[in-house]
RNA sequence: GCCCUCGUAGCUCAGCAGGAUAGAGCAAUCGCCUCCUAAGCGAUAGGUCACAGGUUCGACUCCUGUCGAGGGCGCCA
């Protein structure tokens, strides 16, 4: 499951991206030099909030095709060579602005060396009043310079459109989906959780802030053997409580959450729910530590539990271990920053009847089959290794039926794209989910799963093993308490989710200055402090941006901190359009790193009025971009630190 | 055994459709506070991009293979 990177430009390996970018992927590339072709070149649609740097980018565009289309007019390039010229930011800031590869791609085709095309394409420039110069450099490229006036314009831009700048339309109001966490309630979330977390709601975030209508869900997986296991591992410890002595089975819950339940129980009903130790184990095979097998003893427990308890109340035990933890995870969830629009039950889908349905609709089209008193779903169909069970021999519907119906339903419902982030864990069971979605009409290719690898944790130096059976587990309410969420969250996102990562609980914990979160952070709340400066020594701060001079603003630092500024919407756009927010954390950094530097180099509130003006609202405008990105991440932007 | 992901500086990681001299942050060394918060800044040093082939004007990037790390391959969820 190879994930690879989302172009704005590209949509070859991700044909999903088509429908929705159709236009946007016509923007950058020169497919041609035709008259027709080079009129339709940008048929972007107008954004509601527009980017100045990219229009300029799109005018520098139609400068080099403009050129190339005067040069294939005198055949010194063939007019019919498609070319993969483009125009892109020049790495090096020292290279200028943009840069165009044009005369590399087309020397060949046109039979002449690089630099000597690159020449005429230059001399065929049409003149222009953005572009300062332009030059050829390295073995080809032309590189170009914008002028300073078409930078500083940036800084009123910014300020205001304030919270809006770096937001889009390409999504163009589309209905995304978002699923993540998903976690079975069995327990209180734990540090894996919190990367899927993260990731996830900054997902959602960023899809939203470039112009996608996005859902929020959480998958309760609150039916299935994993429940029954809590609730009787509740009501043993409830009978433990009662003072009945029994062993505790290997493959219970043995969190002090399950105690707190069992408690809960006890405080609020006495001895309703006391059975006779002996009683219980009559019939159960062996535990494990007893040389049986512990997966058929805790189904001979969960039995003895529902017989011995009636249905009215098992039902109490089960609705209140999972109520409790529910509970708990909603609240833990929340103060961590993450919320949904949707929490939907997996028991919903069972008694409304859609699993059962979804199972008929397979075998209507001959999609199942029986073996050995199962039913399985001939996944193989549809490439996945192997064929998969959907009902189980005892007659109980499988994990993977349940997300078969909830799959659908997703569809159903209107999605036109629907994003699952899932533990790396789980990889193997994307092909089946597709072959099911794909067996019952549906376009797999709607459904995108983002694959979030385990973070390891490290504690004292050594590997922090953890199993949530067992108990042994370092929860998330633990880490955001210890660590706070800002940091938490900017961390789990500042690696991209198919990298292995590092949770260094010691580092994270200590309050320590190599966390980057407290360094963009604290450019933040620099600028705050200038202003409050600023506000203490009577200067008033002009409230119109765009009426101030920024001519004065010349500083190599200044012209950095511009030219950075100016990079966010890009930023932003591939952060959300690749699923990648380590891209925005990257961004951050630089922009604080930027800011750090004309802090040290230069001083604000300057005597020479205009000079001050004029950084004054660069600084603004930095702030604000600190502040989008920041929100973004769901990372808070103190004014103090 | 088969499948997925990863392998870039001492450590943790970037590297944006294949493009210019491979970049940050820690750690190391040397500097910078009578000056808007030094949670900061500047400078130096540090790399055979795991290895070997292939594709082409050009490969850290794409393809194949090898080695190494992690994960997945149940009528579990």
């Amino acid at each position: 499951m190879g994930r690879k990177r989302i172009k704005l430009c590209s949509t070859r390996r991700y044909p999903q991206f088509q429908r929705f970018f159709d236009n946007v992927s016509k923007c950058n590339k020169f497919s041609g030099i035709s008259h027709e072709q080079a009129n339709s070149w940008y048929p972007c649609p107008p954004l509601k909030v527009v980017n100045p740097i990219s229009e300029m980018k799109k005018q520098i565009e139609q400068l080099v095709v403009t050129a190339l289309q005067q040069l294939a007019a005198q055949d010194m390039i063939p007019s019919d060579s498609l070319t993969a010229a483009k125009i892109e930011r020049a790495r090096d800031s020292k290279h200028g602005d943009f840069a165009t590869n044009a005369a590399l791609v087309l020397a060949k085709p046109a039979g002449k060396n690089p630099r000597e095309l690159a020449q005429a394409i230059i001399d065929a420039l049409p003149a222009s009043e953005l572009v300062e110069k332009c030059d050829i450099a390295g073995p080809g490229f032309i590189n170009f310079k914008l002028s300073s006036t078409a930078y500083q314009s940036l800084i009123p831009t910014i300020i205001s459109q304030a919270d809006r700048y770096g937001r889009s339309e390409l999504g163009a109001g589309k209905k995304v989906q978002v699923e993540y966490v998903s976690a079975n309630p069995t327990g209180p979330l734990h540090v894996g959780h919190g990367r899927g977390a993260a990731y996830g709601s900054v997902v959602a975030d960023l899809l939203e802030a470039v112009g996608y209508q996005v859902h929020r869900e959480y998958y309760v997986n609150d039916a299935g053997r994993q429940m029954d296991i809590l609730a009787t591992s509740v009501w043993l410890r409830y009978l433990e409580l009662c003072d009945e002595s029994l062993t505790f089975p290997a493959n219970g819950y043995k969190g002090d959450y399950v105690w707190d339940i069992a408690a809960t129980l006890h405080r609020d009903h006495a001895e309703d729910y006391k059975v006779a130790a002996e009683t219980l184990f009559e019939g159960v095979p062996a535990d494990e530590p007893d040389g049986g097998d512990k997966e058929a003893h805790i189904d001979g427990l969960i039995q003895q539990a529902k017989k011995l308890l009636g249905d009215n109340r098992y039902r109490f035990v089960f609705e209140l271990g999972l109520n409790t933890i529910l509970d708990d995870i909603r609240d833990d969830l929340s103060l961590f920053g993450v919320n949904y629009e949707e929490w939907y039950s997996e028991r919903s889908l069972m008694e409304s009847g859609a699993v059962n349905q979804v199972i008929e609709r397979l075998r209507g089209s001959g999609h199942l089959y029986e073996k050995g008193g199962a039913l399985w779903f001939r996944s193989t169909d549809f490439g996945d290794e192997k064929d998969r069970v959907v009902v189980r021999d005892n007659g109980q519907t499988t994990y993977f039926a349940s997300d078969i119906a909830y799959h659908l339903d997703k569809l159903q419902r209107g999605f036109e794209r629907v994003i699952d982030v899932w533990g790396a864990d789980h990889h193997g069971y994307v092909p089946r989910v597709k072959a099911a979605l794909q067996a019952l009409g549906e376009d797999a290719d709607k459904l995108d799963v983002l694959l979030v690898q385990f973070a390891i944790l490290y504690r004292g130096g050594e590997k922090v093993q953890m199993s949530t059976r067992s108990g042994e587990f370092v929860t998330l309410r633990e880490l955001r308490k210890e660590v706070g969420a800002d940091a938490a969250r900017f961390f789990y996102v500042m690696r991209k989710c198919e990298q292995h990562m590092d949770f260094d609980l010691d580092l994270a914990k200590s309050q320590s200055n190599d966390n980057p979160v407290y360094y963009v952070q604290y450019a933040h709340a620099r600028i705050c402090s200038v202003l409050q400066q600023a506000a203490e020594q009577q200067i008033t701060i002009a409230s119109d941006a765009s009426a101030i001079d920024y001519a004065c603003l010349v500083e190599s630092q200044e012209e950095a901190l511009l030219t950075n500024l100016a990079k966010y919407p890009e930023a932003l756009e591939l952060s959300a359009l690749n699923e990648e927010p380590h891209q925005l954390t990257h961004y951050l950094r630089e922009l604080a790193t930027d800011f750090h530097t004309y802090y040290n180099a230069h001083k604000f509130l300057v005597e020479d009025t205009k000079l001050r003006d004029a950084r004054l609202q660069l600084i603004l405008a930095t702030r604000q971009v600190i502040r989008n990105g920041l929100g973004l991440l769901g990372v808070s932007a103190p004014e103090k630190m």
